[in-house]
DNA sequence: GCAATAGTGTCTATTAGACAATATGGG
DNA sequence: CCCATATTGTCTAATAGACACTATTGC
């Protein structure tokens, strides 16, 4: 290992959304060493240049190589060490995105870099770094917000059904929840509002379209 | 603002502990720039030479300018940018960390700092940096867990009573808490382990006494 | 009418909160 | 015995879980 006087420091997110009704992480194929060729959460090096702080070395990136703007983006934890990384010293500060499912067909790879979205809990891939580790957390840290009553809007485009909203919690925390039970927590909750006079129709009973509250945020009771 | 490749890489650490019964957080008086003579949590640079991770730089620091190895160390959350340092671009990782009552005698300043521990919800001093912001989250942290049944045993000497546990708790959480429903709750939980025949004794009934269990983590359910 | 999903209600078990009652030492 | 605190119990209100029921559309 080379002496060194100062990390390398890194954001890489971990970017979910819904794929056909299930929870999906987006996967990178990396075009460059460390790992090449192999698929990790995006992420890159802080630019002290033009990033303000490293929520916007985050946005940059997915902005850059992915294309997206996320509906909801927020750190769940740093990692750092002097071997995590072979090229020496490393931080990575986490962080965990929502993209809403119809904004899906925007994302890209550019050129060099090919993505894919995967299942976060069998990605079925060995990822760089202690990417694999990352990834477990962001998803424990949406499951643990999720099971405390957060409702994570942000994966389903901004007109949805209660029986979205359901589903999207369900798909995240990977397991049935009761429809009664689950309807009457949202009630007492003030998160969402009913679009009056705005329903999905189909080959059975309307479902009332509901929109967040003005000023909702993901966040736990 | 001057140019870098490079941000200025710290780990501040918010250390709690009882002191008379009342929670308490330790400040430092600066003795170096910047914000030299101002109050902040204790702090200090990454070494990417002598630390293996950034928890090492933390508890690096509580061991050599406090001399403390603190009973319980976790990150809260990590703050950055090019402006909330004036040496420049900066980050801090921030961790929380709880000291048993009964080690509170060992804290020493080094020569040139003062060191003073202080209400965590109204320390009597404007903060250098923004470590008030800090010194909030890191609270915020500690009660979030306290209130989802986390105890925080790491504040006691390792023999302790229920009532003490129920104190400490409430110090936590700035609020009393009810005798009975609280001891319910320890029941229903196994942190706790009965010391056979050990009492505390005073003009009263003795009270038993207890220690955490083996392998005890100071975590949320 | 039938299929399918939306939406509501109801019963019971579990848990929380308030408060009372009892227990056991020291003096 | 009396005081102080430990420890346990009890009643009620709130909440969760399981499940059944009704409602409204397209066909």
């Amino acid at each position: 290992m080379k002496k060194q006087l100062f990390p390398l420091v890194t954001a890489d997110i971990a970017l979910f959304t819904l794929i056909e009704e299930r929870l999906s992480v987006l996967l990178v194929q990396r075009a460059n060493e460390p790992f090449i060729g192999q698929w990790a959460i995006p992420g890159g090096v802080l630019d002290p240049s033009t990033d303000s702080d490293l929520e916007q070395t985050a946005r940059r990136i997915l902005q850059s190589k992915i294309n997206v703007k996320p509906g909801h983006l927020e750190q769940v934890k740093t990692v750092s060490g002097a071997v995590r990384d072979p090229r020496g010293w490393s931080i990575s500060i986490l962080f965990s995105a929502l993209l809403p499912a119809d904004q899906v067909p925007a994302v890209v790879g550019d050129k060099t870099q090919a993505v894919q979205w995967c299942d976060p809990q069998n990605c079925g891939h060995k990822l760089a770094f202690d990417h694999q580790e990352l990834l477990e957390a962001a998803l424990e840290g949406l499951r643990k917000k999720v099971r405390n009553r957060a409702l994570p809007l942000h994966l389903l485009p901004s007109k949805f059904t209660l029986t979205q909203v359901q589903r999207v919690c369900e798909r995240v925390l990977g397991q049935e929840l009761d429809k009664g039970t689950f309807r009457r927590q949202l009630r007492e909750n003030a998160d969402l509002v009913e679009l009056e006079g705005e329903y999905v129709r189909g080959a059975q009973r309307p479902a009332q379209l509901y929109t967040a509250a003005p000023g909702f945020v993901f966040k736990d009771a």
